[in-house]
This record gives C-alpha cells, sequence and structure tokens, in this order.
DNA sequence: CATTAACCGAGACGGTACGTCCGGTCTTTTA
DNA sequence: TAAAAGACCGGACGTACCGTCTCGGTTAATG
C-alpha cells in the first residue's frame, strides 16, 4: 500500500485517492500490454492520466508498485467448500493456476520476486501483501477438514504453523514451478495427482511430532 | 550454448574459445557483485576483457547469456547413495537449497523465469538447459530406489514419465518457493519434514494407475 | 513593483506587506548564492518563509522578480560634487564598477536583458525600472557641468535628449561590456582613460547640431 | 569549437563531423525560433537528427554549445576600406547593429554572458571565441587610419594595446547596449553621431601616455 | 607466403527510460 | 479573502544502457 500515515500529513492539498487507484489499474494494464520487464514508469503514469511525479511520491520504484498492483489480485482467491479436504486442495490449485495464467500475474510475480532477492524491503513487502494473506487459504482448508474428521487437530500450535507452512510452500510452489519453470499446464488431472499426493503425504505420514530429534 | 555452427563458419579468423570461458565467468561475477537488474552487457563485456559487439556476435541478449551462465551451476548437483530413499531425497533438498543460497544462482534463476514467461525461446532455452537437464536426478534416484526395493516398478511408462515430472515440481518448486518466495530458511529440520511428507505420498499413494478415468 | 492596486483588494485578508520586503531581500540572497540560473521561485519563496503561491499572486515570473529586486540597488548610484566634469564621470564610472561587481546585479543585469529581447513586457520593465531611472545621472551631471561653465546649454531639447543618451549608452555600455564581455577589471587607470576619451569627444566633437543633414 | 584533439582519439569509430555542423545549424535554428530560454538540448538533438548523448558528447552543455553556434556569426563583420576612419567605425557600428538585430545573436549574446559571471571556463571560451576574435576589427581599422595618416602611430605598443582594448569595448558597449539595454535603434543618424564623439575623443585627446602617473 | 575473410578492440551512433527538478496551478486548512 | 502547505501536471534535465555501426588492426585457413 501507498501508507499514507493518516496522522502525518495534515495541511496542504490531500493526495489524490482517485490517482491511487487509477495508477494500479493502470499498472496492470501495462503489464498485460508490454510485461514486467518493457513496462516503464512513465507509461503507467501516461496511462493512468497522471505526471511521473505523482508515482515517484507515492512508491519507490517500479518493484513496489508492481506488488502493490498485484497483490490484490491475489485476494480473489477463495477456497469455497467442496464438500471434501481432498476437493477442496483440488479446487485452489486450479483457482491458483487460473490466476497464473493471466499475463499480468504471470510475468509479475516471479519478477519481484527475483528483485526481491537483492532488496530486504522488497522482500518484506511481498511476504506482507502476499505470502502472509494467502496463508489464510491454508488454515481455513485445514479447519474445515478438521470439523469434518478428515484431519486431527494438532494440539502444538508450533508445529501446527509449522506444517502449514509447508504445505502452503508445497502446493504454492508446486504450482509455480509446473507452470512458469518447467513451463507444462497444470490441468485437472495434475491437480489430482498433486492432490492425491500431498494428501497421503499428510494422512499417512502423520507429520512428525518433535522436529529437532 | 553459443551455437557455434561448424558447418556455417569454414573460412575467416575462427572466434576465440577463450573469450567464450571469460565471458560466461565475468556473467557469474556480475550477477555476483551487482545481481540480475543491474548487470549490463557492457559491465560484462569490460570484466571479460572483451568488445560489446563480441557478446552480441554470441549471444541475443542478457537473458540468454545469463541462462548460460548459470545453466552449468545446476549440472554441480549429485545423488551420491546415502542408503535410503529419504536420504537421498533429503540430501538433494538440502544441495539444491546451499545452490540457491549463491547469489549468482538466486538472483538469476527467477529473473529469467519472469522474463520467459514473455518469451517463448527463452522458456525453451530454459527448459532445455535447466529443467531437462536436473531430471535426471529424479530419474536416478528413482532407479536406485527401485533396486533397494523401496519403491515398485512402474510399468507403464506414461505414468513413470508424469509421477517423475510431479516429482520434480514439487521438490524443486517446494525449495524454490521456501527460500524465495516465502524467504524463510531451508534447514535440515524443514528437509526432513518435507521429505516425510513427500515419500509418505509416494508410499501410500501408491499413485494412481489411470489418469484420465 | 508588485502593483498592489489599493482600489481593487478592498476585503479578506489584506496582503503581507512585510512579505513584500521578505522575498525582494531573498530574492538576492538567493541571486548571490545561486546566481541567476540556479534560482528557482521555490527557492526564494523558502528564504522568504513565504508559499509560492504568494510570490505568484505578485509577481508574473523570476524575471519580473528579479528585475524588481535589482532595480533598486540602481538607485544607490549617486553623483557627488567631486569638483569637475572628468571627477564626477569618473567617480561614476567607478561606482557603477562597483556595483557591478556585486554578485547579485553582475548576475542578473545581462540574464535579464536577455530574456528581455524575447519579451516586451520585460523589456518595458527594465526601461522604466532601470535605465530611465538612471538617466538622472546624466543629466544631473550635465547640469552640474553647464553651472560650472564647464559645458555650454544646449538651446535645442531634443537634440540635448538625445546626446544625454548617447552619453549614457557609451558610458554604461563600456563599463558592461568592459566587466562583463570583455572581463576586464574598471580601475582607476581605465576610468581616467575612458573619460578622457568620452570628454574630448564631448567638448571637441561640438555635438552635431542636425541629426538628419 | 568541439576541439577534438587529433592525436588523443586514435581508435573506434571517428566522431561524425557531419553531426558538428548539422547540430551548430540546428542550435541556431532552435535560437532564432525558441529563443534562449526555450532552447533545449533535446529540441536541437531532434532538429539535427542527432542523439542528445552525441551533444552531451561533444559539448559540456547548453551554454558552450550556444557560444559556439553564435561564434561563427561574428566572424561576418568585416571592415571594407570606405575611405575615412569615420566612415570605417560608422559602416562597423552599422555592420554590428544588423548583426545584432538578428534573433539568433540577440538572445544569444547577452544570455551566454551572464552565466559566464559564475562560470569562469564559459568566460574564457567567450572571450577566445569572440571578444578577442574581434578585436581584429579595430586593430585593422587603425591599422588603415595610420595609412592614411588620420592618426599617429603610437610606438608604445603596451599603449597601443590599451588603446585597442578600450576603443573596443566603448564601441561594442554603446551598440549593445543601445540595442539590448535601453531598446533603441542604432540606426545611420545613432551611428554618425556615435562616430563623432569617439573620434573627436581620440583626436583630441590624444590618448595619455604614462597610464599611472 | 600472400590473400582474404571473419574476427577483434574500441568507441561513436540513434534511441529509450530513468529518476529528479522546477514551473506554475490547484486544493486544502488556518488565520 | 489571503496565507501556508503541499500535491498536482507537464516538461526538460543529464545519465545510463541498449543494440548497432564504423573504424583500424589481427589472425588463421586457403590458394
Amino acid at each position: 500500500m501507498s501508507s499514507t500515515d493518516p496522522q502525518t500529513a495534515r495541511t496542504g492539498r490531500p493526495r489524490s485517492t482517485a490517482a491511487d487507484a487509477a495508477i494500479l489499474e493502470a499498472t496492470r494494464a501495462s503489464l498485460v500490454d508490454l510485461g514486467w520487464s518493457k513496462l516503464t514508469m512513465g507509461d503507467v503514469a501516461a496511462r493512468a492520466g497522471v505526471a511521473k511525479t505523482t508515482l515517484y511520491r507515492r512508491w519507490a520504484g517500479k518493484n513496489e508498485l508492481v506488488v502493490d498492483a498485484v497483490a490484490v489480485l491475489f485476494d480473489e482467491l477463495e477456497l469455497p467448500d467442496r464438500g471434501s479436504l481432498a476437493a477442496d486442495v483440488q479446487g485452489v490449485v486450479l483457482q491458483f493456476a487460473a490466476l497464473l495464467e493471466r499475463p499480468e500475474t504471470r510475468t509479475a510475480l516471479m519478477a519481484v520476486v527475483a528483485e526481491s532477492t537483492r532488496d530486504d524491503s522488497l522482500r518484506v513487502r511481498i511476504r506482507d501483501s502476499i505470502v502472509e494473506r494467502q496463508k489464510r487459504l491454508v488454515l481455513e482448508g485445514r479447519q474445515r477438514a478438521q470439523r469434518r474428521g478428515e484431519l486431527p487437530v494438532e494440539p502444538d500450535t508450533a508445529v501446527a504453523d509449522r506444517t502449514a507452512d509447508l504445505i502452503f510452500d508445497v502446493i504454492a510452489g508446486a504450482v509455480v514451478h509446473r507452470m512458469l519453470v518447467s513451463a507444462e499446464p497444470v490441468d485437472t488431472d495434475w491437480a489430482r495427482q498433486f492432490t492425491l499426493l500431498l494428501l497421503s503425504g499428510l494422512g499417512a505420514g502423520a507429520m512428525e511430532r518433535r522436529p529437532g530429534s
């Protein structure tokens, strides 16, 4: 977010809230048309009908802008109750795949991750705006599975958290790698096979209790 | 590779083979010092003691050059026999994590993947130079586990290939996502937990036979 | 001048008269520190402790502001009676040179003149605020010389005016050119030599009567 | 001049000599159309069909470029033998006035002089490219007058030089001041009156011998 | 052993985008 | 209604790289 601390700025002309929305929308449009590497601040500004300075007043650079512009798209992911844990997992896998099919996400996600390997503040921004936000899907899915009796309730919250993180990385990582690195489609078959692998591991494995043993 | 077609060029001064090595080495050094986005062709040329034209005569651009410079690093991955499938998997996970800890790989891998989302020839180059090459690790590990009797032999080669691809995406994807997206360390504990999840899934799941059923 | 028409503004908060002085003073300070080309409206406003809008409410732009800020400095020029016409001329030459030695005058005068070549209203402003105002020195010097009997009284006022204008351009032009274009010092020797040339010309020449003959 | 030291640069692609001419021509055209203050490096580059970098490779900035572009115009001044010293002086005055009537000279000369008050290297450039070059007119005129017997030969070269400088500043200064500061026309009448004043001063004055006395 | 064609280094070339700065205007709160 | 504050649009700045293009000068295989 452009983090306009409401307490800080009191006097003078306030920042245009309309500009924020227009800029983020223009950023997504430019990503679709040009892709990450060809996207320029000047082009975004022109599309948004805004001066370049207005962009730089709100975002430090292309990376930060794109993270904010794309983060909101990940919030579209939902976890409707499909009746079983397997169906829920398969559903979210396909949903995530559909999101990564969109050109703006496809081109932007890996690019900002790449940049974040050399920029700590960007890494934090990505973690806060995207990663941590979407872990909700894992937590919600588990909760629902536990209510259904498909999964036991893990009493140790540290273990539970660790497992949730692992599941998240496995699901998201596998889908991203399949689509963007291996460059193969994530279709229903793949999703089913992946879900089977994952849930078998979860069920049979009875995730270990003591990590450091 | 810089694809010096031996048939094409017959007469005239041949290309310096020393230059190729110097350029790739300089590229890796520049990646370490500057990272992907700050790396420039001019800088690489200067480090290699070579003119910019010499780079462009051999590679189409920054993307192709970096893929070639980094691809060789992935060949360092090995799969020594650690006695059990679990130990082998855990070993390769930690080895891969160590590779991604190196700044040149860290910054380059995601960047070229990001670029490849808009450049088909680059996508092919990545797949050929990196992805397909490293699937050998999965195949070798499976073969060894089958010899040990830890895994059954899958008679249907299509199913076997499909499963190998899945395993590859899950392992590579989870490690990459954990390290670069979630920005959390891949340590022995995580590797053990991940291996447990994966192998339980493989063993119990008895990967389905008919995909399209 | 900032032309505060007393009739126009009647109601509401009156303009701060202190602001005018502060702005002009800040303008001169900024000229000294930064010179004409680096001087900015924002800097002047900041130095004067005033908002940019306040500047623009009073002056059309940088040119007008600087003319007003500098014009007053020329009013410092005086013509004390030094006993003879030669001494008076030499005195005013050195005084004018000293004024052009000051950085604010030095940098501003030529700059606004340059701008005025493309801006008629600015040309008028310079003529009114600076040029015509300082012709008083020529007129006063002539009057005093005539009282002393050093110069005859010219009966034709048109000829007298024309001659005064010529003298003014010769004196001011020579000093400015020597200092700013030729970039050589105007010292006592030069002033004496110049005065000698000028007065010889005036005395011997017996300025022609009929211009169009 | 863009001072391409022929000894220095030996290797690499040589600078385009055609570009130099095109740039200077474009600069003059831009001065005519836009004037000094509106002239931009980008506009000049565009007119010359040249990249901005090519300008900056040859000139440090707008000031240096404009000095070079207009300096050559001053070389057009000539001193044809009009039969008498008075006619020669009057002729050069009118010629100089005509030169200052041209918009490119008019807007550029005072501007670069203004800038030079804060930039020593620019001051030197102006002196070398314009001022010193045109003193030839004074020297030539004097020589011719001496041949005619209109002026005595000054044996002391230091005095002769000092006098030539004075004459130069008086002529050039008076014309410039009349035209650009006073903003009055320099016509035949004014030129005749000015010449009369100047030559009377020269003849009668019999310029002093010992400066420091 | 001379030719010769492709190579090499150097660096200028036309472009594009950068991120900053300033000019002048507009919008808000405060006096 | 003016003032201070500061955001706004527009546009030029000077720089950095891009990828291409001359240059003069090697360097091997060919003839």
